[in-house]
DNA sequence: TTGTATGCGTTATCAT
DNA sequence: ATGATAACGCATACAA
């Protein structure tokens, strides 16, 4: 094992301070350029690796940002983190990955943790079980600066980069709604998290604006899981009226309707429109390709890092809060195309 | 913003020194429990929190570990990192991560950045494009042990936990011989990584076990992408003799031979069986479910993460490199079963 | 332009 | 059992 090399190593080797070396490696303009020469010649030759950790613990800075998440292999988290990752790192930074497995107490450790291993910021989409706040002041108070990305609560301060859950909702609908359909059941996640009431309200003002009513009983609260979406479909087809179209707030139940639906022998679209939310994958590579919402998740990962960027860039007790809104993008395909 | 609390705060406050404080906290067993309850209840209350960083270098330890993949955002790998975060936290460490997008000089850069930001160990899986391994060695060199998973180099003291993919390779070779396929394709990736030679080995030697002969024609290099199948089987059935099977060394070219097969009017898995290989989400889902080989990813995480915890337990001259060697599961669907 | 000295927050060594 | 002090590696205020 080489020992570790120290700007003392350096200092002693060329005959000049440590302070000098420090300086002539970062560049300082008060040294001379012959000094920065026989430094950095010198630093290379000894294979000098600057120790980030003890300059992290001199300026207050780690460089290191955590991510917090439900689950990281999730489609839309990873690519959310792949983006951030992708802005992040030409300004030095690194990602600590989170995960919370959608639990509250994990959010609130993993927070606690970060915060004493002393990041930069913190970007975190909240779990469905999350309710209250306060683990999130508890940041700010030590200020360290956090950005939600897609899941969020109202916390004054806190920036966020989100889609328009709202519009998502209402421009799937319409879409819905102009390929004919009158009796679009809605498939909803957790209406804890805003996105969620969000899609759900948006597919209420659509009606509203086409002046079709909603039957109460089409609205189904699903769990993202695919069996989910088949029994919600079950239930549906129970009924004496039945749906023509289903927008799930979920690829994955969306995918369960269509199976079950094709089970039932319901023909899609012809009978019965579908909508996802998420554009997973799979939804384009079905045979039936699945009409989906796409989140466009890389984009928000980078978007989440250059308002992080812009906030500690700016002066310390500024506090700007950033709400950022993407516009989410239909991505129609066959389960839901009349045409 | 609240001034962070160091042990002097504390120890001012109910006046012990500095010493007895981080002692206390660290729960030494030369302090008295009377005093250790002290000093506990006023961190609680100065709502003390541990500068880790501070910690790391004075010990050396930053508890953070390094992952380097080619994309977070691809199932497989957000998997296994998935993995390695969950066995790693309740050890207290944190995962940092770094994205190569398969370039070789990414991934040297990545593994200097990662150096000296003091990380207590790497773990990789490499790009397509490495082909050497002086960059392993610098991270030897600084005595920071290294873990490949799953596309890995010959590095002599580097561990590694892949799968059998030669084991994979032949298991899928041999079932679809067992369905009765004789002129089996092979979508074989870049052979300059290991896990793409080894499953074209087994699918050698099923054949040769079967006393089945190649055509040397049927052997297709792919690039994972769905065109990349497409084009595969246009070119195979330009053939005078015609495959009767498809394996696949990547689940997206599978879909995309299946596709191009479905197309050109070829049943499956009547005339022609396919297997692709990683178990990816959207194999389960198609209405033709396509057989697969599953690669147990956050497993793998996970036991790539046990051999870390190891190694640095290990005495550390104590060179181990240890070899986890997986069993890959086969997951036949429709597209491979004839029954 | 360069050197000296100090501190970032901990922990460990040596006293007491 | 507890206290004083040094050290981890770096960056900077102050001196020269």
């Amino acid at each position: 094992m080489k020992e570790k090399v120290t700007i003392y190593d350096i200092s002693r080797k060329i005959k000049m301070s440590a302070a000098t070396v420090s300086r002539a490696l970062n560049d300082h303009p008060k040294i001379s350029q012959k000094t920065k020469e026989i430094v950095r010649k010198a630093a290379r030759e000894m294979n000098y690796k600057q120790n980030r950790l003890a300059q992290a613990l001199k300026s207050g800075q780690s460089k290191n940002v955590g991510v917090i998440v439900p689950y990281i292999n999730r489609s839309f988290f990873s690519s959310v983190i792949r983006g951030i990752e992708e802005e992040l790192k030409p300004n030095g930074y690194h990602v600590i990955i989170c995960q919370t497995h959608e639990n509250y107490e994990n959010e609130v450790e993993q927070i606690d943790t970060l915060l004493n291993t002393q990041i930069d910021g913190i970007f975190m989409s909240i779990s469905k079980t999350t309710k209250d706040t306060e683990h999130i002041r508890k940041a700010l108070d030590e200020n360290v600066p956090l950005v939600f990305f897609d899941r969020k609560k109202e916390v004054p301060g806190v920036s966020s980069v989100v889609i328009d859950d709202y519009k998502a909702g209402f421009l799937a609908t319409e879409h819905l709604i102009e390929q004919g359909c009158k009796r679009i059941a809605h498939l909803s996640g957790d209406l804890n998290l805003d996105i969620y009431c969000e899609r759900y309200n948006g597919y209420v003002a659509a009606h509203k604006k086409h002046g079709l009513k909603i039957n109460p009983k089409f609205v189904v609260k699903i769990n993202s899981k695919i069996e989910s979406g088949i029994s919600a479909v079950k239930k549906l087809w129970k009924m004496d009226e039945k749906p023509d179209a289903v927008f799930s707030a979920s690829d994955y139940t969306a995918l369960g309707a269509i199976q079950q639906l094709k089970k039932m022998g319901v023909k899609i679209p012809e009978e019965v429109c579908v909508m996802g939310f998420s554009n997973e994958i799979f939804t384009k590579y079905m045979e039936l390709p699945i009409s989906s919402v796409d989140q466009t998740p890389v984009t928000m990962g980078k978007i989440a890092a250059q308002v992080f960027l812009e906030k500690i860039s700016g002066s310390e007790n500024l506090k700007i809060e950033k709400k950022v809104v993407l516009t989410p993008k239909l991505q129609l395909r066959d389960s839901s195309l009349r045409s």
